[in-house]
DNA sequence: ACTCGACTGAGGTACGTTCCTCATTTATCA
DNA sequence: TGATAAATGAGGAACGTACCTCAGTCGAGT
């Protein structure tokens, strides 16, 4: 009746326990015959080891570095944030979770963050950073190593990551043009609004946002990328120039960094209210242009479900079980002012 | 350096290892001086007790029971389906759920179904059930009892349940109005369907739509709710009455169960590709309509999470441990066409 | 000062697992 | 067939906590 243990096993195989433990942490010194008998013993009794158990014997600590963009975005504050929060739940039991920051938009930095990092006092790395061949290398190396790597928020496909955790950007982009086709009442012109064009995240949401402008409203014409680069000032330039030139502006989409800026310009021209705004991510920013009917709707994924999820992966790796799908998917969140979280 | 343990207390606090079990445990016996000493030591150090160590000590398993609404459909199935799947991963871990199953419409029904739990073999239960006041007081009995109770879904607030596990749904229904108000290209009227206006969630939902079309789409008006009890045949004849006699329809909102019905009647009157459908809670119909543009929008809440949330939940009562609200809190999710999460 | 009861200390066992050591058995090959 | 290596058994200590017993200490009230 009771969840069998290892000396249910022992019984069940009419092996010892010496041998039971020997099969179940794949250690040698086992004939393949006796592996079977263990093996049927198991799958006979449903027998399931008891991680806090066995973590608890074998003084089993994880240790996790997550290396995330540098600064005072608001978007990677609250990452950061999230990482923190995290590491004081219970998910964090008996793991150290360290952050390092770094420049984003410079690979070389990226790359000697990697470097420094040392496999023999790490068990998992969470990283969010743009893919270059370098990063690629440098990955391979870790996981050379032995360490667990995943990829944070915006994939890297081609390195040898053991997951990506965030959402598809492609959806993403496709869902914000669904929502701003739908609220737009007359044709005219969108902006989009990106960080950089080389970062995949962007890229993909760019795609899908003008796939499904194309298919479904041809009504209205995208008008090429504007990239942010993070520049605050360059931003508030481009945008105010556009707004003057476009007079059959309609809408705007932000991909990434930069709303803040963004708004300020559109807000300065005048005709913010006259357009369907749509932006990534709940921040102190969207929030409140949310709530000023600013912007009609944010796209956004849970960091705090983001960094749980990165957490709890990480240890599933290192601990080579299977992963809860499920419960890992990170979802693509449409905000409107109505369903707001609570601060 | 390393975590503290409860020897580290003892020796901090300068006293036996016995008291400072006492002590944690809330066990009789200690002087008040003595527990002041013991708690300071705990603060001073940073103690938090190792939940597995002592659950495996205490050789703890839980017990909880979900009552949820019999029969065939669609949410309650994907419900009953969330909480199997739930006690098969991690946080099942030393939980044993069942399932009890119970006619809503039926308020006796409910009441047996909670008189016949045995408190003394359960730990906790979640509820999805209407609130009445003998719904209340079996509740009561159960707390006396010492049994966790959390609602779910719909809340129960007026009985001494523990927490509440699911979405606001006066939100979800501002949510509801505010997609319909701006995906509405003209003026008309709405149809709002519900299950039953004595279910606390549909008023709600109802209530927190009505709000924001007459605050801000006064363009539109809400003809009266339509109750759809459950019975297909009831809401397929009701709905093809209004569609036939209202041809200034332009939306049809549905708060609850029925909306596989309302969809077979709105097709076959052909004027569904006109309208803006709005539904609750992603099923196989609903998915279906939303891919096929039938259905514009649905509001849903996951129910892995609801389900997960309410097992960690129950079990932090059960342990007196603080809740982690921030992994707890159940989002209003806007699903369109193009942000469907994977089957 | 003595007694009684409340408080405290010391030490043990247990939970299910890991990871030792050391002795013993079994299979394999010369 | 004996030597040799491989496989197995038996047992114990440890992880951090819970909970038990029993003996000892302390303070208050008489």
């Amino acid at each position: 009746m009771d969840k069998p243990t290892v000396h249910d096993i022992a019984k069940e195989a009419g092996v010892s326990l010496a041998t039971v433990d020997r099969v179940l942490n794949a250690r040698p010194g086992v004939r393949t015959k006796t592996i079977e008998k263990v093996r049927a013993a198991v799958t006979r009794l449903g027998y399931v080891r008891d991680t806090s158990a066995a973590n608890l014997s074998r003084r089993r600590a994880y240790r996790f570095v997550f290396l995330l963009p540098e600064g005072s975005g608001q978007f990677a504050t609250s990452l950061k944030h999230a990482v923190r929060e995290a590491s004081r739940s219970q998910i964090a039991d008996r793991v150290a979770v360290d952050v390092h920051e770094v420049p984003t938009h410079d690979p070389h930095a990226i790359v000697r963050a990697l470097m420094r990092l040392n496999s023999d006092a790490l068990d998992g790395v969470a990283i969010m950073a743009p893919e270059t061949p370098q990063v690629r290398d440098a990955i391979v190396r870790l996981k050379e190593a032995g360490t667990a790597v995943v990829a944070l928020v915006s994939d890297l496909p081609n390195a040898p990551r053991d997951n990506f955790i965030g959402i598809d950007n492609n959806a993403a982009g496709r869902t914000a043009a669904l929502i701003m086709g739908r609220f737009l009442a007359k044709s005219g012109e969108i902006l989009v609004l990106t960080n950089s064009m080389r970062s995949r995240d962007s890229l993909e949401r760019r795609l899908g946002f003008d796939t499904v402008i194309a298919s479904e409203f041809s009504g209205q014409s995208v008008l090429p990328s504007i990239e942010g680069f993070e520049d605050p000032e360059r931003i508030r330039c481009i945008v105010r120039d556009v707004v003057t030139n476009r007079p059959n502006l309609v809408g705007v989409y932000s991909t990434g960094f930069g709303t803040t800026p963004l708004l300020e310009a559109l807000r300065s021209s005048g005709r913010l209210k006259d357009l369907v705004v749509l932006a990534h991510e709940l921040t102190p920013t969207t929030r409140r242009a949310l709530l000023e009917n600013e912007i009609a709707a944010v796209i956004m994924q849970d960091v705090g479900h983001l960094v749980r999820s990165a957490m709890r992966i990480l240890r599933a790796i290192c601990d080579d079980i299977p992963i809860f799908d499920a419960q890992e998917r990170i979802r693509i969140e449409v905000i409107l002012r109505e369903n707001l979280p609570a601060a």
